[in-house]
RNA sequence: GUGGGUGUAGCUCAGUUGGUUAGAGCGCCUGACUGUGGCUCAGGAGGCCGGGGGUUCAAGUCCCCUCACUCACCCCA
């Protein structure tokens, strides 16, 4: 075997850094399913054309290939999802006929891209999905609760706030069609480096495409239009354009920034330099960003598609959905040991073993306990206590139960030993302090 | 795919103008300590110095290539 390097872009967890992951997978699925969302699960590969249809994707796929295939031609062109709206679309097509509509689904798996990976990138990693397709016609309230999901989802993490910005596609494109410009997507590539490049670095970039510098500095007052409350609209309507897609995006993010209204103030922003680069979106638009890791990019993001399902024939399925990039709110964070679980194991109290002879009563001590649900191991050999002790220590267990001595009559003990406090304890009654039955997770510090 | 940086123990790093058998701290394992841990002390395991080639009496150290990791661009969670 050559060396064990890591390999970039896979991230791999220790397991007390597992425990963090799984409990904020956990608590997102609680949320989810809290709304009414039902679990789904899809392969992790698509036709190779299935996953090229849609934006402009290319190598950034990986490829399954079998290593003794034979036809190169010949074989299937499976890869591997890049993201979970694609396989979404394809599901809902292949059991239309089986779904309740409108669909509400969530799903938790990963995903894999082939880029070069930095800080906040990998190239295997969570999405949290969150969808709802109708038939016909999606109301717009779900725009709306897709949003207050996000923010408290999110909000139950253990990471920094969120600030999540709206738009709405309509409104840039209206725009752009009132100000005449052609290259509709071109454009909104460019004005959503605003960020990134600042309003000169876009201008120029605008100029440099062919739009006139009026055109340009217009572009430039549109984004930087941004308000906590329905106030945005009053400021489009002073760059003096008009037009009929404009005016059903505003009145769409109005509609959206109103049903949030009751959020607090700042957490949900009307913020129209937000263009997505996915050309699939054609309404409601969402980016979301974690306070003082803004350079991590968005770690949620989502937006209606009212022609991604069921494209090309008579029948419609517009959707809304977003993502939540589980990996890159988490990875940052766990990397830098800034988020820690309590302990290393499952395990709330360790059963030690005072003799080969006590093994059976050890036993059934742990086995009490797991009855009423309380994860308990026993020592594997007979040792001195000081050992066993330390067994729990180095994990992070917090309560160590010590049978009676074998043979007598004596009564069972656990210890804290994160104080050292020990008590007379029954197996069939005692009962930890809820904090301290799973392991908890705080920042460090 | 394009450009920069870095490669020595599990981790963080020393290692002189090239010069014996490559070190430290932390972590891990064992013992002192056969019914009570954290402290202390003693000991142990763990390295083809990323890989290959070259210069040299001599390369962890200098040169070239390569690979990996990493940062930025592109793009995105």
């Amino acid at each position: 075997m050559a060396k064990i390097t890591p390999i970039s872009g896979f991230p791999e967890w220790l397991p007390e850094q597992r425990i963090v992951e799984q409990s904020v997978l956990d608590g997102l699925r609680r949320r989810f399913e809290l709304y009414g969302f039902a679990s789904v699960e899809t392969r992790a590969v698509e036709p190779l054309e299935r996953l090229l249809a849609k934006g402009e994707t290319d190598q950034e796929i990986y490829v399954l290939r079998r290593l003794h295939a034979q036809d190169a031609d010949g074989d299937a062109g499976l890869g591997l999802h890049f993201d979970l709206t694609v396989p979404l679309a394809r599901y809902v097509e292949q059991f239309r006929g089986q779904l309740a509509h409108p669909f509400k689904r969530y799903q938790i798996q990963k995903v894999w891209r082939g880029e070069r990976p930095q800080t906040g990138r990998y190239r295997e990693f969570y999405q949290a999905d969150l969808d709802v397709v109708d038939q016909d016609d999606l109301s717009l309230h779900f725009d709306a609760e897709m949003a207050r999901l996000l923010v408290e989802s999110v909000g139950a993490m253990p990471v920094p706030p969120l600030v999540l910005g709206i738009n709405n596609r309509k409104i840039l494109q209206g725009v752009y069609e009132a100000l005449g410009i052609e290259d509709l997507a071109g454009t909104l590539r460019i004005v959503d480096k605003l960020d990134k490049v600042g309003e000169t670095g876009v201008r120029t970039m605008l100029v440099e495409a062919g739009l006139a510098e009026s055109v340009a500095d217009t572009c430039l007052a549109l984004g930087r239009i941004r308000s906590t409350d329905g106030s945005f609209a009053g400021a489009v309507h002073t760059l003096g354009l008009r037009g009929d897609l404009l005016d059903r995006g505003l009145s769409e993010l109005t509609f959206v920034m109103d049903s949030l209204a009751d959020l607090p103030r700042g957490t949900v922003v009307a913020n129209l330099s937000i263009a997505r680069g996915l050309d699939y979106y054609t309404g409601t638009v969402y980016e979301g960003q974690l306070v003082g890791l803004e350079a991590l990019g968005a770690v949620c993001s989502g937006g209606r598609y009212d022609d991604l399902v069921g494209g090309g024939g008579k029948l419609k399925l517009p959707g809304v959905g977003v993502s939540i990039g589980v990996t890159r709110m988490l990875g940052k964070l766990l990397g830098g040991g800034l988020l820690t679980a309590s302990r290393k194991v499952p395990t709330c109290v360790l059963v030690t073993l005072p003799s080969e002879e006590t093994r059976g009563a050890a036993r059934a001590v742990a086995d009490a306990l797991r009855a009423r649900g309380i994860a308990a191991e026993t020592f594997h050999e007979p040792a001195r206590f000081g050992k066993q002790i330390k067994y729990a220590q180095r994990r992070g267990i917090p309560f160590v139960w010590f049978p009676p001595e074998s043979g007598g009559g004596g009564a069972h003990e656990v210890k804290d030993i994160r104080g050292g406090e020990q008590i007379v304890a029954d197996p069939a009654t005692w009962t930890p302090p809820t904090v301290d039955l799973r392991p908890s997770i705080a920042p460090r510090d």
